[in-house]
RNA sequence: GCCGAAGUGGUGGAAUUGGCAGACGCGCUGGACUCAAAAUCCAGUGAGGCUCAAACCUCGUGUGGGUUCAAGUCCCACCUUCGGCACCA
């Protein structure tokens, strides 16, 4: 009988259907929560979510046939740009489009025999998922964590939506590609800067993460300590403040630069001659795209404002300018500027002619650089009393000094901005707010929800929020006094709904609470989250910011949500990914019609390490499929010497069954280790290759020992099992096996096995590779530096010279070190 | 510019704590089976030298140095590729 995976992996998928294998109950024992980031149902499965999903149903089968009981959801994330883009071109309704691809990428997760609870699932544009984002926004909103304010936004007009901070790649919208540009406009946001500390602290709890994404989350954040400093502008009663982590520097500013959109500005040149000047300035910076304006290249200018600011201890007046170099929303948009020990502050300076007074020498006289401003540690000079100071000393000083003269203070600026939540599209949960023109903003109670997203809306791709032209979404009447009101029309960033879905899973039908608290608590935090590293940013900091919120207001007790991450790599072909322009795209379901799903996945998990990148092989994915093929020969051409064998007789064993047991029993520990330990599969099927070699060389003996082969073969299906779940279900059932092998408890390896009678050890001259040596396991360094030296090929080398030393590591090596 | 990761045969990748470099797979070569092919099975396969053959020898993990009895692995300098951040005061 061939291997005829169409039938099979059929069979045991239905037989899995059918005995709610999956299915999971909230009170079992030694609880463990395997996650795989949710998708956009974007209609077809690409490789990248086959290695996903591959890796979690490993971990998840490998923990379940360890005894834990494992939670393993599905859902998607549903709302989003793709759907109304595809809507438009493709004259359909989002909704529509939406969950037809749900219900085919469902059914293609399902021939892919991945091992999810689907009673759980859940969409984050179902009604009954948004009524609790809504919910949780609300809760958000009473906290002081949701508030709206009137800001420049990142714009994207091809989008016609505003962007969050972290959808912005250099420059461009991380969607479309285009050129994102700024916009003044009332706008909502969470409050997630108030966590910057705690979301950076906390990295360190988190052993289970790689160094990467950590450092890529603390960059974002983005700490620095310094201190405010404020100058007085003479002639107004205004003053400046700066942020600086330069404190120590203070003597050595010799200008001042203010953000031409820092409201100071206008105030000081108002009505003076150098008005106009600063408006034609103005008006060209708020022209320029967001990448022209933040490149580096970009030469600094500014515009003189006319007047001076004095410096709060030196007394020094520096003249005031708009420069085009700062920024802002950094700091307080305005800076000093020290020449002589900030590079941009040094070019700038030299374009205008402006002082650059030297206050830090550094401590070897030629170290200071020819045309350059030195930003390193040294002794402080031209600073009055502080001179001779190390600088953190007159750092430590100068502040104190303000603080005493209320002139300043230490301070400490995160590169984290509040989270813009709002978004002028139609896909996504509508912002449960009211707006009446007697009671102001006032919030959905918690009675009416969910603020249901209406269907029958005109799409058009152009202008307004569609939401917003809806008539009868719009019109609504104020909860607080009955009068006519208008609906909030902007609707959330889906980053929001993926925020909390990993805590919907543990309590998916609840209609009462977005999650009970004691299950959350059952299954949080997740044990191991599975995803791609351009997660690292975005969907991990807003996850872990929500999960905080969620700790502190007493709705869970875990304030992080993922307690393990592990971000793999991605799918190439040709050195590239996969892309519909360069046309190297291969589609899981022609592979999985071709080959079956135990090949897919066992490629895809064997062809490189998870983390790493994989690069796509055609010829690999026949190898895989071969391997297959031979596991199933081996075993269906001796089905009857493997069926219905008794127990092995230990005593009756020859060294050739020895062998073949250490090899079964080395492979169990290996691939044990490798999966729970490490993750790497590649080298776990890889020794289970081994395993099977060995057992077609071992049956190739006259004299084999049937019980050892069934042993092997036993051994073999229960180990393959989480990485080809259907195969492994036939092989078992066809040797006679009880039940589904995914319910088989994961085999331990006997240690008696594993210790080998003799050992092979090396035995080096000069740590050159000469002669090797069988000697019985255990033999001490005394005897084995003995048979070493005795042996000829090393005799060869060692007549008539002197022996230095003898390195000797038992059961391993020896290396025998001549003199002279 | 700053931060980080990686560089090993023809190829994807092994080598987990400094201890036999190249496991396993792919490809290739030869053989068996076959009328033939496919499929399958067996053997070989880092480079070079020596040899009828085997044994054996030399070189070899991006480059150059170093530490060590011993280095793909540790240290220093550099090159290349990829990723993140980027006028953040």
């Amino acid at each position: 009988m061939k291997y005829d995976f169409r039938r099979i992996e059929e069979k045991w998928q239905s037989y899995w259907e059918k005995n709610d294998l999956y299915t999971v109950s909230d009170s079992g024992e030694n609880r463990y929560y395997t996650l795989e980031m949710f998708p956009y149902p974007s209609g077809k499965l690409h490789m990248g979510h086959v290695r996903n999903y591959s890796i979690g149903d490993v971990v998840s089968r490998f923990k379940t046939m360890n005894g834990s009981t494992v939670l393993h959801p599905m859902g998607w994330d549903s709302f989003g740009l793709p759907a109304e883009n595809a809507a438009i071109k493709n004259n359909t309704h989002p909704n529509e489009w939406t969950w037809n691809n749900i219900e085919n990428m469902r059914s293609q997760l399902k021939k892919l025999g991945i091992s999810y609870d689907w009673n759980r699932e859940v969409a984050s544009c179902h009604p009954d998922y948004y009524k609790w984002t809504q919910w949780l926004f609300l809760l958000f909103y009473k906290n002081n964590l949701a508030y709206k304010k009137r800001s420049q936004v990142n714009w994207c007009p091809s989008c016609a939506t505003v962007l969050a901070n972290e959808q912005v790649v250099s420059g461009e919208c991380e969607r479309c590609g285009s050129t994102v540009t700024k916009k003044e406009l009332e706008q909502w946001f969470f409050r997630i800067t108030d966590y910057a500390q705690r979301l950076l602290d906390d990295l360190e709890k988190l052993g289970g993460w790689p160094e990467k994404v950590k450092l890529m989350q603390k960059n974002w954040i983005g700490r620095s300590e310094g201190a405010s400093v404020d100058f007085a502008i003479e002639g107004l009663g205004e003053e400046i403040r700066v942020f600086t982590t330069r404190p120590d520097t203070l003597f050595g500013a010799t200008f001042m630069a203010l953000a031409p959109e820092h409201p100071l500005c206008r105030q000081i040149v108002s009505g003076t001659a150098y008005e106009k000047d600063f408006t034609q300035f103005l008006e060209r910076i708020k022209r320029m795209s967001e990448i022209e304006r933040t490149s580096t290249e970009l030469e600094k200018e500014g515009v003189f404002l006319g007047k001076y600011a004095v410096n709060p201890i030196s007394g020094r007046k520096l003249p005031i300018y708009a420069a085009n170099y700062i920024l802002l929303e950094y700091g307080s948009g305005a800076i000093m500027g020290v020449p002589a020990h900030d590079q941009r502050d040094y070019e700038f300076a030299v374009k205008y002619k402006l002082d650059i007074v030297e206050v830090v020498r550094p401590e070897a006289e030629e170290a200071a650089p020819e045309g350059q401003a030195y930003e390193g540690p040294g002794t402080m000079v031209n600073s009055g009393k502080y001179d001779g100071m190390y600088y953190t000393e007159a750092m430590d000083s100068i502040v104190e000094d303000l603080e005493r003269k209320g002139k300043g203070k230490k301070e400490i600026k995160y590169r984290l901005r509040d989270w813009l939540i709002s978004r002028q599209r139609y896909w996504g949960a509508p912002i449960p707010i009211v707006y009446c023109p007697d009671c102001g903003e006032v919030p959905v109670p918690e009675k009416d929800l969910p603020v249901i997203l209406p269907i029958d809306i005109e799409l058009t791709g152009t202008g307004a929020s569609p939401l917003a032209r809806s008539e009868k979404f719009v019109n609504t009447t104020c909860p607080g006094c009955g009068k006519p009101a208008k609906r909030e029309t902007d609707t959330m960033d889906t980053f929001v709904c993926s925020s909390w879905y990993f805590l919907r899973f543990t309590d998916p039908k609840n209609t009462e609470a977005p999650f009970a608290k004691e299950k959350a608590d059952a299954w949080m935090p997740v044990d191991q989250y599975i995803g791609g590293v351009e997660h690292a940013i975005l969907h991990l900091m807003y996850a872990r910011f929500f999960t905080k919120v969620l700790y502190d207001l007493g709705l869970c007790s875990c304030d992080e949500p993922f307690e393990n991450l592990l971000t793999q790599g991605m799918v190439l072909k040709d050195g590239a990914k996969m892309s519909k322009s360069k046309g190297n795209v291969v589609s899981p379901e022609d592979i999985i019609e071709r080959y079956g799903a135990d090949t897919a996945r066992l490629f895809i998990l064997f062809a490189a390490p998870p983390e790493k990148d994989l690069e796509w092989s055609d010829q690999g994915v026949e190898g895989c499929y071969r391997f297959l093929g031979r596991i199933w020969r081996l075993v269906e051409e001796n089905v009857n010497s493997i069926k219905g064998v008794g127990g092995m007789d230990r005593a009756s064993l020859n060294a050739e069954d020895r062998e073949m047991l250490y090899v079964i029993n080395r492979t169990v520990k290996k691939v044990t280790e490798d999966i729970q330990g490490r993750f790497n599969f590649n080298t776990a099927i890889s020794a289970i290759m081994e395993m099977v070699n060995a057992l077609y060389q071992y049956r190739e003996r006259e004299a084999f020992n049937p019980a050892v082969f069934s042993e092997g073969v036993n051994k073999l299906v229960v180990l393959m099992a989480p990485f080809a779940p259907h195969i492994t279900e036939e092989l078992w059932e066809m040797t006679g096996g009880e039940g589904s092998v995914h319910r088989q408890k994961w085999p331990v390896f006997d240690e008696e096995f594993l210790v080998k009678d003799m050992t092979t050890v090396v035995v080096q001259v000069n740590g050159k590779v000469r002669s090797r040596i069988q000697v019985p396991s255990g033999t001490d360094e005394e005897e084995l530096k003995g048979l070493a030296l005795e042996d000829e090929r090393v005799k060869a080398y060692t007549d008539g010279r002197s022996i230095r030393k003898v390195i000797v590591v038992p059961d391993k090596l020896v290396n025998v070190v001549l003199g002279g």
